[in-house]
DNA sequence: CAGTTTTTCATACAACTGTATTATTGCGGC
DNA sequence: GCCGCAATAATACAGTTGTATGAAAAACTG
């Protein structure tokens, strides 16, 4: 027996199954079994690569960030409110893709619902990074400091409607079935939003 | 042995004490076992009132739905502005009381988060019920019919919103500490979150 | 090719979990 | 006072879970 395939494929696919199994269904709902039988492991081999259920989730999480992080490049040589809509329909878009194509982002969400011990770490190392970001787009937008409280208003309610538009957006079409076009058109979702994001940063004083 | 207490007194407790560890740890990371030792109950007692913890989950979620219901009576005599701000203001106020006076807001969240068998059953026995109840009082602030897509809208970013500024507070303060007080301010945030909603139904055509 | 290291595999194990079983206790009606 | 019913208690049990072990196979090194 014993029909090792490359080692770092091995490695990097757990924690790729992991990942995806554990943003659908929570760290506590998969088993072992259930990610060594997604990856057609052995149990050997998760334990010999990571000795735990709880150090694989820490890599998982680690590589969720990586791929969580905004894409700049895309935002080059466009107008401040275009960038936001921008960056707000691109964030929107994650949660139009199939689960093996963004489980990095319902990763992320589902350790703020039930943070774990790498609850900090992924405040320091990723949100904040991330809120800069997004705050000196908003900055520039509404014409306010990167760091003012009128902008960290403007990202929180962001950051509520892209989670509630897009996390959501079954929720939404399970009670209020006429929404689906609405929910779909992330063109005019985004511009709806930034719309608010702006209002926020306009009211709060 | 055996020193029954009132049967209807520990089955309520059975379902409160419940309620509260489910919503706060969700319903696969709370074991029967922690339910009756929270309890002080006996793994029999359980088993012969609910006859399985699935059965239980039913029965708290049930409870969890009635009181999570508007309160009505403290919105007559309101204008339709004040109206909605005052929902929005008691809808936030939930997330700042102590657990055991909140877990059924938690626990609806949660059974979103990982619908199980009954997510269609709390669809169309509570959220189609609020959805309308809000739907009444948006439609008057904003002049259009309660069941215009406009409103339907609003309301979506009325929920959105409340969740993010309630439920997500800690992390928000976690990410952004300086925003401790503008959390903490119900009133000026409910404003904020009604001037979204309004927004929104004017924004959406 | 020989020797060493890395990786895989099958299996074992103790702890935990939901549920069932059986006996015991308290209470109301006669 | 006693009998039937409702409720509780202690224990048992089978299935699952995370982790450990040791042997076998592959990969790498010289």
């Amino acid at each position: 027996m014993g029909t090792p395939k490359n080692s770092l494929q091995t490695k990097q696919l757990l924690i790729d199954v992991a990942g995806l199994l554990f943003a659908e269904h929570g760290y506590k709902q998969v088993t072992v079994r259930d990610i060594i039988d997604a990856a057609q492991a052995n149990l050997g081999a998760l334990n010999y690569h990571f000795g735990s259920k709880e150090t694989l989730y820490g890599e998982v999480l680690k590589l969720a960030c990586e791929r969580d992080k905004i894409d700049l490049s895309v935002l080059e040589n466009l107008s401040p409110s275009d960038k936001l809509v921008s960056v707000i329909r691109d964030s929107l878009e994650v949660y139009t893709l199939p689960a093996e194509e963004r489980w990095w982002r319902m990763l992320i969400k589902r350790e703020c619902q039930f943070p774990s011990h790498m609850f900090d770490t992924l405040v320091e190392d990723h949100f904040m990074r991330e809120t800069c970001v997004v705050a000196k787009i908003i900055g520039e937008v509404v014409a306010e400091a990167a760091d003012s409280e009128k902008v960290k208003m403007a990202i929180v309610t962001m950051v509520g409607l892209v989670d509630m538009y897009g996390l959501n957006r079954d929720l939404i079409t399970a009670v209020i079935p006429e929404l689906q076009g609405r929910v779909d058109d992330l063109e005019s979702l985004a511009a709806l939003i930034a719309s608010c994001v702006i209002n926020t940063a306009n009211v709060v004083q």
